[in-house]
DNA sequence: GTAAAATATTTAACTAGGTAAATAAATAAA
DNA sequence: TTTATTTATTTACCTAGTTAAATATTTTAC
């Protein structure tokens, strides 16, 4: 396997555990942290809405969703149009996002330490060029 | 979250996706050709031995290698200590191995298609970087 | 206005990763 | 030599992604 292509496979494994580890005393999973992310950021969405913005498939906003809903994170009910769930923050996670997100941040400042900027910007042009 | 830390992980789920419809037609998934090119490579191992030079959990190599021993292109023995199972590539899977091999070359290869050598090395060191 | 097509979501069944704890065998310590 | 510790593997149970097919609703075509 191409030496970047390997080493692009272990950091994300490798990223994925520590934003597990960084979210465990939040009591949040990396990609529950992703979807409450995306609803934060665009107030009240669809289902539809958020896994064509987050880039997976629908099964796994279902699957995902609905965890969040049974945990308190979030509220859903029914659109206008019948067919499609709206989804919004509840009152817990609105006052916990804050905390969360400083965890976030602190993390994702550590794990690019040793990239400038400019190498960071580069890093992601040269990603963009895969395939 | 930073710009190129999440175009990593869309990557490697495209990635992962791309090499899984590649490897359909040789009815085989991502993660059961990592373990198959890995006993190739060192030939005899042990459970231990291979999720290590994957660095991966144990638990992830007991099922993938049983599936594999269910689908015929493993086979599994004893070691003189008897808590190991070592492990070796069927005789069919040796009779497949350079065609599956060749079509994940011909994958390799148009995945870095827009990248030069220069700038596949660069993205190495900038992945390894990386925390 | 009804039939056909499209859209939103869900269900089922896989692969693929993780942690925690159990089991069995080998090794080290006493 | 018996006991304690370490090592190899497994089991159980999570999250997290996928595809394929089902269901319900809305839109489009005729």
């Amino acid at each position: 396997m191409n030496l970047a292509i390997h080493e692009l496979f272990q950091k994300s494994r490798f990223l994925t555990n520590e934003i597990n580890y960084t979210l465990k005393k939040h009591n949040l999973y990396a990609s529950q942290w992703s979807v409450l992310y995306c609803i934060k950021k665009h107030g009240e969405m669809s289902l539809t809405q958020i896994w064509k913005y987050l880039n997976v498939e629908a099964p796994t906003i279902t699957r995902t969703v609905y965890r969040l809903v049974e945990l308190g994170w979030i509220d859903i009910h029914p659109g206008k149009d019948r067919r499609e769930k709206i989804v919004k923050l509840s009152a817990k996670a609105l006052e916990d996002f804050p905390e969360i997100q400083a965890s976030m941040v602190e993390f994702e400042e550590r794990v690019v330490t040793n990239l400038t900027p400019q190498e960071q910007s580069l890093l992601h042009q040269l990603l963009q060029k895969i395939i």
